[in-house]
DNA sequence: TTGTATATTTGCAACGATTACATCTTTTAT
DNA sequence: ATAAAAGATGTAATCGTTGCAAATATACAA
């Protein structure tokens, strides 16, 4: 767990700007995977200059950098995860909670994947949860 | 392979109007996980009268009865695919190939996964494919 | 400190993929 | 033949995202 955001942003060569240590303390407290809407609502009560724009090119950048990956579980909109190891993902397409799935990838068949060098792993399952807390 | 669309689509319970058939034989015999465009200007060649929106209903159609996949690997569309066996997908970010990937899921740690009932399967990967006809 | 170049943020307009919806056409059933 | 149901079409609207120019903040040289 990583709680000095701005050395954090440094470490990783991001100029740790007032708007991006909000962002990226943001992103590593909370652990459900949120939207730009969910960001941006929250953060607005204590930034109320906030930008839509600047939490979008903000998240272009650590996406760069490799401190955020992009969630692209649902179909209209990016969700983003501070967690960058590899793992999978599972949503619920009843009470659309998404859970992370640990991966274990090294016994998977990735002959193939040789030949490519791998930026990006999105590994999403969809389906339905059968939880009691589930409102289905 | 599946050559006899109509067929296909009765045996699925779509009722095999003309623009189905068409559109599923488009599916069947093109393998590059085609977008609305690609098969909305390949199609309207032959059926000028064709609507976008007809496409987008077909395929919402054809998911439902899961003879087709959406592949997610692109963040401001989706793409289309008629081989709904479970397989994976690679990007390359600099030609735009996209390219299947056969996998073998079962030595995956997918305990977790028993606790849910799995409608779709969504294994993306992004990269540089390092191929001599990948214009960098 | 002062001025200036650079980096960052902001707000609004534009874009584009997808969907809503009303109308038109085709098919089915009686 | 006629009515009802199903399917297709075209256009307008929606909405997540990006482009862009102006405003603000930061860094740096004189």
């Amino acid at each position: 767990m990583i709680n000095k955001a701005d050395t954090y942003l440094l470490e990783n060569n991001v100029n740790p700007s007032y708007q991006r240590v909000k962002i990226m303390e943001y992103l590593l407290r909370k652990k459900n995977h949120p939207n730009i809407d969910m960001i941006f609502s929250d953060l607005k009560k204590e930034m109320p200059k906030l930008s839509k724009t600047t939490i979008y090119n903000t998240l272009k950048l650590f996406i760069k950098r490799n401190l955020v990956s992009p969630l692209t579980i649902e179909d209209n909109m990016l969700r983003y995860d501070a967690d960058t190891k590899i793992h999978g993902h599972f949503k619920c397409i009843n009470c659309g909670t998404i859970t992370d799935i640990n991966l274990d990838l090294k016994n998977m068949n990735r002959d193939q994947l040789l030949d490519y060098t791998i930026f990006e792993h999105h590994i999403n399952f969809k389906g339905t949860c059968n939880k009691k807390s589930c409102n289905k």
